[in-house]
DNA sequence: CACAGGATCGTT
DNA sequence: ACGATCCTGTGT
């Protein structure tokens, strides 16, 4: 009906049946859509399996973490810290417990309402944290599990490129291993100021 | 710009 | 108890 995201094509299902590393810095520049907003991600991180100790996975199968082992293209959401519902796109094959966070976007379509979800704050504050996206999306546990490939409520639909990337750190997550800690498994699109703790970003060696 | 503290609740 | 966080207030 009102979807005018439609122009662009939705992204197919295997798009994200590989490693999530590989998703995660594709994922850049795609759009998530739901109803009359369209957000156009800027940053993302990689959580693996099974070597990945900053992993919501890596006790194991619990009731929260049961998207994850599922099929690819399904949403994880969670709750943290009580207040902001946290998007995660499940990558890899089934059985795997791994999934991309989405932790930034810039605003395609329907600004109006992502301000009115927000406060009515203007500027990248308005979408520079994963908290903030899933409020800007309006999201809840009602979207757990949910398919991206699918059309209708939430989608992931093709984008525009994107040019140099930057890699990092993720971001809190001081309780995991050094190793995995330190690993560079947070991506963002260069030179736009919709991305978060930026300070922590350098230039990817190998971009496009 | 940096840091401290509170909010708030499902999960472990 | 503790978060894959956010916002506000205070100080440099």
């Amino acid at each position: 009906m009102a979807g005018g995201c439609s122009v662009e094509s939705l992204v197919p299902r295997s798009f994200y049946s590989r490693d999530a590393l590989v998703v995660a810095r594709e994922l850049l520049g795609m759009v998530l859509c739901r109803g009359e907003v369209g957000l156009r991600i800027t940053e993302t991180e990689a959580y693996r399996w099974p070597d990945d100790s900053a992993n919501h996975c890596r006790m194991g199968r619990t009731a929260r973490n049961t998207p994850m082992w599922g099929p690819a293209g399904h949403a994880y959401i969670y709750l943290c810290y009580g207040i902001h519902h946290m998007l995660n796109l499940v990558t890899g094959r089934e059985g795997d417990g791994e999934a991309v966070l989405i932790r930034a976007a810039e605003p395609a379509r329907g600004l109006r309402i992502v301000r009115s979800r927000r406060r009515g704050l203007s500027g990248p504050g308005l979408l520079t944290g994963p908290g903030k996206v899933g409020a800007a999306l309006g999201l809840d546990l009602g979207f757990n599990h949910h398919a991206l490939y699918q059309a209708g409520g939430l989608e992931l639909r093709q984008g525009t490129p994107v040019g140099q990337v930057l890699v990092g750190p993720r971001v809190g997550i001081a309780y995991a291993r050094p190793e995995h800690r330190d690993a560079p498994w947070r991506f963002a699109v260069a030179g736009t100021p919709w991305v978060s703790h930026r300070r922590a970003l350098r230039l990817d060696g190998r971009t496009p």
